[in-house]
DNA sequence: ACTTATATTTAGGCAAAACTAAATATTTTT
DNA sequence: AAAAATATTTAGTTTTGCCTAAATATAAGT
């Protein structure tokens, strides 16, 4: 059995490991809004469990089964979202902080009745893959960020990578949804601003807000 | 704010107060599966919190807060409860173990939006009526259990009040599940077993089950 | 009414998960 | 390579919510 505190530092180990490197002590305690200490206590707690690999001043990784446990709770992250999106009509700005809360409800026969009477999405509203049963990931999509799309290509909305209200709320008004269609028509060379078509209409955006916007290019 | 726990020491105050009565210590330890000390440390925290009267010696009663916080948590059970059976295909007996979990999730937003999705439910799988947003309980139903139904009355089976999984699990092999009608033909002297009719076949039934049953008599 | 039984409270303790402050490692800069 | 800066760990506390054991209050039986 495991508490929700350990799923969250399973998540957040899983969320800040790239390319096989570790989640270091200090990016922990900035993801989890904690001190660093509390975070070496836990790291040695989830080590003895058998989840985390853990060596003094190295940081942590997931071993398997602490990675198993991780995309569990990732999954269900985004299932609850995909509910409060698609049935609620929450908007997918709002629903984070209650899909916190959900994701660390205990019952693999709910998460898998959620998943078939959502008609087993493969994304969650912010485009984010949602792993199968099986705990993989199966993400075919060519992804890369607005800001990277070359001129003239067609693209489609498919997430963001800051999820914050604020960023949402801009998009929602600019109508950047999500499975909106994107054509980028220049890239101001003074700022790195795009202009881009959306809905026929045209429009500048920063290039702050190009690197945050996910899109599918195939 | 409050916590998960608290939470379930309101609602079992709640549950164990009839009449006007209140909770005795012992009662509420049993209820929660907890020892005698541990319900008198909450209690004084939970009357210093404002949401309970509390007398030493003399149990505990809600107060007007706590009364509206219990109905809140007891809202949100029902709700999930229907969720889970009429959305997800959970059977009744096998879903009060994952609402004690779901109750507990905070946001206003999303409890209301899950009463519209439902469609405004007043009564939950198990018949026992859903809170409204304004923490009233409104039941016109005329209810009462099959052991004291009169004999050729036509009643509806609306919910049970043991609702342990035996129970649920021996009512459903005998067909005897929410909303189908009941005759009671008979009532045996010996042991006031019952022989019913339920659905043109009749079958016999222990003092002990009827005493379970929740009908609705009008 | 007095004794026994039961219910409740008090006192002290423990584990989980956070914290602060101080000590120690590691990394970076000069 | 030494000094300074940064990162991490250790040691000792705190709060929450439970526990056991002992003390006290209330209720029941004769």
């Amino acid at each position: 059995m495991r508490t929700s505190s350990e799923e969250d530092y399973l998540k957040a180990i899983y969320a800040l490991s790239y390319n096989n490197k570790g989640a270091s002590t200090n990016a922990l305690a900035n993801h989890l809004n904690m001190k660093a200490s509390s975070i070496t206590d836990m790291l040695k707690k989830l080590s003895d469990k058998g989840w985390v690999n853990y060596e003094k001043y190295k940081g942590a990784t997931l071993n398997m089964d602490g990675k198993i446990i991780a995309l569990s709770i990732v999954r269900k992250h985004r299932l609850w979202e995909t509910f409060l999106v698609n049935k609620l009509n929450f908007k997918w700005d709002e629903v984070h902080e209650i899909a916190e809360q959900l994701e660390h409800i205990k019952s693999n026969e709910l998460v898998d009745r959620l998943d078939d009477f959502l008609g087993n999405p493969k994304f969650d509203p912010h485009g984010d893959p949602i792993p199968n049963k099986d705990h993989e990931i199966t993400d075919s999509r060519k992804r890369s960020y607005l800001s990277e799309v070359e001129i003239n290509k067609d693209v489609i909305i498919i997430g963001v990578k800051d999820s914050s209200a604020q960023l949402l709320q801009y998009l929602e008004k600019e109508n950047m949804i999500l499975g909106k269609n994107i054509i980028v028509l220049e890239i101001h060379d003074f700022d790195k601003s795009l202009r881009i078509s959306i809905n026929g209409k045209e429009l500048n955006i920063s290039e702050r807000v190009a690197q945050n916007v996910l899109v599918q290019t195939n």
